[in-house]
DNA sequence: TATGAATGAGTCTTCATTCAT
DNA sequence: CATGAATGAAGACTCATTCAT
């Protein structure tokens, strides 16, 4: 959290909220739509800025590079995660309840913003610059790390079918990645209602790895 | 003047494999290494060409266009996995040990062969001309068939816990995806090792879905 | 994603003359210009750019593809052309003269812009999309159309020696075109003087096709 | 005739008629037929292979280079047409039919050999080298002179209204020329039938100019 | 704060031509 | 006589980015 945000702070201050910086707003709403709907390639400077209505100069005023606009966009949608996460964990419910939420919701996230959770959880940080990659990967560990403390909760009632709890939390996690990308990636597949491939995952690691 | 057209066609009739055509492979190679480095837009063609250490044009001598080197990847590796696939539904064992087996074969593929395992599961094929994605799909589809062709037997059996055949082998799959694809495109996070995640995987999975 | 789709439809709507658009005309006189001197495959965007004083990416800015440079040289020409047989078939002569000076000022528009000329006129559209090559057709049709009319007053007039108004019409302006484009294409060859040329072409035909 | 002839000669002992050629044969055959149907840019060295049968470097075995290929195909074409003509100069019959049979069939091989008819006689020059360029100008200079010749005749029957020889053999041309490559060049218009118009054009010049 | 104009690097692809065999 | 493999130059076009205003 220090010197590559600091540099970053210092390269280009951030946020700097202090000011009527609506377009910055606009622009980034912008952004993703095109980014959900055409991918990252398809999100190109000059349809955002056709899309906000601005010449594609204007869109360097607010950003230092089509970098920030996507890693922007990431961070937003990764924070939505995570407070999503944060209150799940702290719902008044028994934690395998809260942990089934949560890979749902996980589930439910990738599944509406399609292209933030591509680059975020498929792409090997191909396209970010390795300091916003970093960046982001930090937010994904915030995030997995939700869950991982409420799958510890349960491992503390003693229900993990002989699993660590690292272990239980990762293959959660990763069936829950995969039924999301694959929907996502595939969606011209004959697939089964979402909803109901969600519950069948959830009741199959659940069932099977939790005891009752 | 159909002469001339058709000849179009028919002088570059798909992998005429009779003859050193070690090039072709070289090619291959050296695309998948880099398909799996830089991803599709990174892919390019003269990308390709300097890794094999041939000119950009040289390889349209070999392949029609871009399209065609990808295609003939993506077959490859589904033929391979078919193969996998095949010869495990026809092993003398109880379906849901042969559904497992697949499943676990399935992920060591995609690490064994992480490249072209991103290429065709991981990269949703909005580049590929639609005949070219069609006929990957068809091949998709036959490797999902061996798989629920073997959870249908389990269903014969009456062991699948109130879920659809459909939907079982859906999640089977996007399970086992979520795990490959995670450990492919994100080496650097802790993980537990493959085999252990693996392995509470199926356990989760199948214990959960399959009675015994 | 419609409004990105149509954005592209929208920003380059054709010829927004209204302002500074020297540029336009610039590059319009240079395309001509060597469309002319090297035909329509020599006329390279890049060769443009350079007869310009611009990067071939600058051309995007004010066409949106080399057919566009071309339609419009063509449209000019065509307008210009028609703008003078609207004024000869308006002007109080009998219609033989007008006809005679329509067939004049035909050849002498071809050999005054003799690039305009050819590629209009000598081209065959095998090169531009099928939509900017009707468009240049209508517009070829409408020139056609005032001599048509004229010829056939003369046909009113009951002076046409047994021929169609059709077959008239096309054989002046066939004989027009062939003295045109002959002296506009070989040039070297020794020609008797331009004007003499004219004069007896018009002769012939006239003397040989309407009574007098 | 001497140093560029001689100097083509010199360098590819061109049609080395001794032995058996019949594949130069072929190939001419071959690019005559694509170059009339696809146009002088369609007619690549490629296209001309495959429909001979081909490597495309075999042409090379053959010819020196593409434009060796074209050049005699031109040649070949010329010399039907100066064959032609030297043909109906002898004939037993009045110099005026002569003439119009001469124009005629001008414009019957224009219509017949339309890709050579353009390259001849609309490009400019531009395709060709000069020394092939001033190879086949001398061929049209010949077709030329036996129209020139019989118009001469014409003259010395004292029959040309007021008109030089020379310039009306050359608006004799150039109607044929203007009704051959109007046809030629802009096929899709709504022509009257092409031997009406020739007639037309023929009565048009030869009532005009010839007195009976 | 915004823009129109411009650009260099790069995309895929095709061409005529050559070289070793 | 023939070829498969290869290439450099060029084709149209797009992208992220910058500069002068």
């Amino acid at each position: 959290m220090d010197a590559v945000v600091l540099n970053r702070a210092v390269r280009s201050a951030r946020k700097p909220k202090g000011g009527g910086h609506e377009r910055r707003g606009e622009i980034l709403v912008a952004a993703a739509k095109i980014f959900n709907n055409l991918g990252y390639d398809g999100a190109t400077i000059r349809r955002i800025a056709d899309e906000v209505g601005l010449s594609s100069t204007a869109l360097y005023m607010h950003f230092r590079d089509k970098d920030e606009i996507l890693v922007e966009i990431c961070e937003g949608a990764m924070e939505k995660l995570l407070k999503l996460g944060s209150e799940i964990a702290q719902r008044p419910a028994p934690p395998v309840d809260r942990a089934r939420a949560m890979i749902e919701a996980y589930i439910n996230f990738g599944l509406a913003e399609p292209s933030t959770y591509r680059l975020v959880f498929c792409s090997n940080g191909r396209h970010l610059s390795p300091q916003s990659q970093s960046l982001v990967e930090r937010l994904g560990d915030r995030c997995f790390k939700t869950l991982l403390d409420v799958v510890d909760e349960i491992a503390a009632e003693g229900r993990l079918r002989g699993v660590t709890t690292a272990a239980a939390a990762q293959v959660f996690w990763a069936a829950g990645h995969g039924l999301a990308s694959l929907l996502i990636t595939q969606p011209d597949r004959q697939w089964s209602p979402a909803d109901e491939l969600t519950k069948t995952l959830l009741d199959g690691m659940f069932g099977g790895l939790v005891s009752a």
